[in-house]
DNA sequence: AGTATTTGACCATG
DNA sequence: CATGGTCAAATACT
């Protein structure tokens, strides 16, 4: 990727803000006046995420802008013997059990693949449907991510199933946090999920930060039938 | 060329 | 009947 256009220029520029703010950093660090270093790393860490966060929103926007499809003429027989569909085609109400509040980043740990996108009712924000990267394995475990209502910031996300795919998704997860939610919808509202969408090639981890994780806090909801969890992830900078 | 995403349609559930 | 969850062809990206 040249420098031809403005999306990679302002990536360049970003790019060489953040280096500069790490390089301040650093001599902030060595210079050592106590005070100051203190105050001074504060900032620096602020410009270095302000930079994070742009340089990803910008990243994405470039590569996953323009997307479009025509319309599927489905409507007469591709494949008349039908194969075995899911058992249920809509969840019972009320099967969240856990609703984890967290800021910060959405990365889970785990490796999702998006399948859906509905406008509900009474939401003036779709919601999306994602599955385990790996559900060809068997692994059911899916996932659906709405933006709150009230606010703007705040992303529900619901999660249904385990994950089975013993190998390949729980390593993932296993290690703390690392960035691997496939998430480019929220991208492009609240523009605040610093991983890439693993386009292409399958199973790469952009293994660029695993900026501190802001405390999740797991809240507890009551009355579900205890089949999956929800989280509100909030991108308030 | 292969894979991930998009998006309208289908269909089960309430 | 309305709503919401999933499917799958078409499309876009690497």
């Amino acid at each position: 990727m040249a420098l031809s256009t403005p999306t990679a220029v302002v990536l360049e520029l970003m790019t060489m803000g953040q280096q500069s703010a790490a390089h301040l950093r650093e001599l902030l660090m060595a210079a050592s006046p106590p005070m100051a270093a203190e105050h001074g790393q504060a900032l620096t860490a602020e410009i270095l995420r302000c930079c994070d966060r742009v340089i990803a929103a910008i990243s994405k926007g470039a590569t996953g802008a323009g997307k479009k499809r025509k319309v599927a003429d489905r409507g007469a027989a591709t494949c008349p013997s039908d194969l075995p569909l899911m058992s249920s085609k809509r969840r019972a109400r009320g099967t969240a059990a856990h609703r984890v509040l967290e800021t910060g980043t959405a990365a889970d740990g785990f490796e999702w693949r998006k399948y859906g996108q509905k406008d509900i009712n009474g939401s003036k924000h779709p919601r999306f449907y994602y599955r385990c990267a790996y559900s060809g394995e068997g692994c059911g475990a899916t996932r659906r991510v709405q933006q709150s209502r009230d606010e703007p910031a705040a992303f529900v996300i619901s999660y249904y199933g385990e994950h089975t795919c013993a190998d390949a998704c729980q390593q993932g997860a296993r290690s703390a946090m690392p960035p691997a939610v496939v998430d480019s919808a929220l991208n492009a509202w609240g523009g605040a999920v610093g991983v890439d969408s693993n386009g292409g090639s399958r199973g790469q981890w952009s293994s660029s930060s695993s900026s501190e994780g802001s405390s999740p806090v797991l809240e507890f909801l009551e009355g579900g039938l205890g089949v999956g969890w929800e989280s509100v992830v909030n991108y308030l900078g």
